[in-house]
DNA sequence: CCAGCATTTTGACAGTGTCAAGATTGGTTG
DNA sequence: CAACCAATCTTGACACTGTCAAAATGCTGG
C-alpha cells in the first residue's frame, strides 16, 4: 500500500496532507481571478477537492483565512521593498521614482490583492489577526524609515517623517484606489498621475 | 371615504403609498447605523413593514437601490459645494481651507455614506446607473472648475486643472479612506493630516 | 495491533438576493 | 355606479452563502 509516490500522483486521499497551504494558494488564485467579494469558502473547497467545512480546521473562519492571505502578501511586499532599495546603483532620486512607480504598478496589476491588503473588509472588522497587524505595521514602519532617510539627505521636504509618510502614502493610496474601485477608468495614466504628484514632496533643490 | 387623514394615522395599508422614498430613507439610516455591507433588502423590508420582495417593484435589485441612494448623496453634496463657495466673505485661501476641512469632515462623520459614494461596491459593478454616473461626473467637473479658478488667481500651482484636481482629490480620498477603512485609527488627526498636505498644492507666494 | 488524535465529512440552520405566480388595491372608463 | 386594468404588494421557491455539531475516517505512537 502507498508504494506509489503520493506527491507525484496526488490522488484523492482522505487526509489532504498540506491543506492549509493549498487553501491559501488557491484562495489567492480565486481572489485574483474573480474578485475578493465573490470568494466563497464553498467554491474554494470544491476547487481544492475537499468538503465544504474542511477549511474550518485550519482557519477560524473566512476572516481568518483572508487575514492569513493578507499577511503573506505583506511579507512578500516588505521583502520586495527591502531588496529593491538595498542592492542598486540607482541615484536616490531614481530610487524614489522607482518606489512610486512600483507601488502603483503593484496596485494596478494586482488590484484584488491590493484591496485585500488595504481594504475595509479586513481592517474594519475587529477580528483582525495579531499576525496581520504586526506585519502590516512593520511594513508601514519600514516606509516611514525610507521617508526619514530621504528627508535626511535633503531629497524629501516636510518636517515629521511620520506625517510626511502618511501624506505620501495617502496620496498614492488614494490615486490607486480611485482606479482600482473603477472611478477612474483610464488605467494607463495612473502612474503618470502619481509621478505628477511626486514633485510636491520633493524639496526645492539647493 | 378616506376622511381620516392617512398621513397622521398611517395604519397598515396594502398599498404603502410612497414606498420608494421610504425605502431610500430607511436604507440610508440602516447603512449609516450598521454599515453598508450588512444592509439586506430583507431587513430593510422588515423595518419598513413590508414584504421581502416589495422593493423589487421600485428598484431593479439591490445594486439599483444603492445607486439611487448614492445619486441622492451626490446631489446633496454638489449643492453643498455650490452654496459654500457662492455666498461667503471668506478669502479664497480660507475657502480652499474650508473645502478641504469640509471634505474630510464629511468623510469621517458619514463614513458609510462616503464609502457608498466612492467605494468599489457601486463602481466596480458594470450595473452602475446612468443617473449615478451623470451626477457623479458633474460633481467631479464642478471640483475641476474650482481648481481651475484657484489656479487662475494664482492660489494653486500645477499646470492642467484636471490633473491637479485628480491629484488633490486622490490625496484627500486616500487619507480619508485610510481612516474610514480602519487602517489609521486616530480619527482626530485626519483633518490635521489633510491640512498638512495642502501646502504642497499652494503656489509659492512669489 | 489498537487506542487516541488530528483531520475530514455529513447534516443542519439561519441568512442572503432574486425570480415567478398569485393576491390586493386604486384609478379610469364605460 | 360598476367593471375592468394596471400598479402594487405578498407568498412560495430556489440557489447561494458562512458556520456549527456530530459522525466518520485515516494516521501514529505505544
Amino acid at each position: 500500500m502507498t508504494i506509489n509516490t503520493p506527491e507525484i500522483a496526488p490522488e484523492i486521499r482522505y487526509h489532504h496532507g498540506n491543506l492549509r497551504k493549498t487553501l491559501l494558494n488557491e484562495a489567492g488564485v480565486l481572489i485574483a481571478e474573480q474578485g475578493i467579494e465573490t470568494l466563497s469558502l464553498r467554491k474554494l473547497a470544491e476547487k481544492v477537492g475537499v468538503s465544504r467545512t474542511a477549511a474550518y480546521h485550519h482557519f477560524k473562519g473566512k476572516d481568518d483565512l483572508l487575514c492569513a492571505i493578507a499577511a503573506e502578501s505583506f511579507r512578500s511586499r516588505r521583502e520586495r521593498l527591502i531588496s529593491q532599495l538595498k542592492g542598486s546603483q540607482l541615484s536616490e532620486r531614481e530610487k524614489l521614482n522607482h518606489y512610486v512607480c512600483d507601488y502603483m504598478s503593484f496596485a494596478t496589476c494586482n488590484p484584488e490583492e491590493y484591496e485585500l491588503m488595504f481594504g475595509r473588509c479586513i481592517w474594519k472588522q475587529s477580528t483582525c489577526t495579531q499576525e496581520l497587524q504586526d506585519i502590516a505595521y512593520a511594513t508601514f514602519q519600514y516606509q516611514v524609515g525610507m521617508v526619514e532617510h530621504w528627508q535626511r539627505i535633503g531629497l524629501l521636504s516636510g518636517d515629521s517623517p511620520v506625517k510626511t509618510a502618511q501624506i505620501l502614502w495617502g496620496t498614492l493610496h488614494g490615486i490607486a484606489k480611485l482606479f482600482i474601485d473603477g472611478i477612474y477608468t483610464d488605467v494607463t495614466r495612473v502612474e503618470e498621475i502619481a509621478l505628477g504628484a511626486l514633485p510636491m514632496f520633493i524639496a526645492p533643490s539647493d
